[in-house]
DNA sequence: ATCAAAGTAGACCGATCTGTCTACTTTTAG
DNA sequence: CTAAAAGTAGACAGATCGGTCTACTTTGAT
């Protein structure tokens, strides 16, 4: 068992959970069966710790997507099922994504407020991986140029919008709301 | 100078600049040159002045945003002047909104995760509150009432998305781009 | 003028925070 | 077999946390 691993995991979980300023080191080291001496011996500090959580997140989350979307035909059809996929994972119905807490690198952000601290860059840049694993199927259902940044958008706009709306107001719609109004604006 | 108003000015702006846990109580006291016994004759803990911090920033942004609808012909105008007004806030074009930190009630929840902790509660309402104000406005641009709440629903994710886009990802143009994707939903 | 309410400064409390360190044990690779 | 690496438990340090309290001063309404 990797001690490293563990205590990422149960940082995120978590950090997640209840906030990073909320949750202790010592919480960790509890949770985890992990000696303190261990934990600075793999990070030099709590900061350094919670990098490596949100990283942890970045591929699983981004992991979660390219499952979900593997298999169905590119374009119009992803796109949608993206929505899916997030309703899915609002209701807790996907056993591959951990149970909704809004999305992490948004509650991250809120805390580490100023955009040039780098566990706030590091929040930013996971939104651009998931707008790269997006732009390829809106690629395939706009006309042109303007088009696929519009709609590229659009998609990325209706995401938080339905992800924050789920958590804040505990609106379990939201996902289906979004799909529904990304279909209208894809059959234009 | 009201001691209570001041605290609430104060904890409010460290809240939302650095977070809630991020900021003791004792630095509230000092940037506000209040006595902690005067804090805790107006308030029985911290969570109760967050709670006010809540009320107050729910206060301010709906007076705000009313004043900015405010002239502007009702519906299909109102809704786009709405994305017009995030855009100056979030450029600090506005005088009467605060600088731009992103939304306090989606980064209170993010520490508050819990959707039945009151001060998460209270940002909730505070959504549905908005959610209200532009509610009219949709009605007048709406044909049939599935279409009105498909609207009101884009409008409010569109919103949320902007926001959280233009923090997360310090994306200056989000508010447009909200606004151009709303104007095309209108034009169908 | 008086008296209660609201204010001041700041010592103090127990708890918790991040992080360091000692002393010892287990694991693992050559 | 052995030595380095990685692990354990937990005491400890200094700072800060939310919150209480004493002793005193200012303010404002009657």
């Amino acid at each position: 068992m990797d001690k490293r691993e563990q205590l990422v995991r149960v940082a995120f979980d978590l950090f997640y959970r209840e906030g990073v300023h909320a949750v202790g080191i010592n919480r960790v080291l509890a949770e985890s069966g992990v000696a303190k001496k261990t934990l600075y011996h793999h990070f030099p500090g709590k900061d350094d710790l919670l990098a490596a959580t949100v990283g942890y997140r970045d591929a699983l989350f981004v992991g979660w997507l390219q499952e979900r979307l593997r298999g169905i035909p590119a374009g119009r059809d992803a796109l949608l099922a993206l929505f899916d996929a997030l309703d899915d994972w609002f209701h807790g119905r996907d056993d591959r994504i951990l149970p909704f807490h809004g999305c992490y690198f948004i509650n991250v952000s809120a805390e580490y407020g100023d955009p040039t601290h780098p566990v706030h860059i590091q929040c930013a840049r996971h939104k651009t991986a998931v707008r790269a694993i997006l732009e390829p199927h809106v690629e395939k259902v706009a006309s042109s140029d303007i088009e696929r940044e519009a709609l590229l958008d659009a998609v990325c706009l209706l995401k938080e919008g339905a992800i924050v709306r789920a958590h804040v107001e505990s609106n379990g719609d939201a996902a289906r709301e979004a799909r529904q109004i990304l279909a209208r604006l894809m059959a234009v």
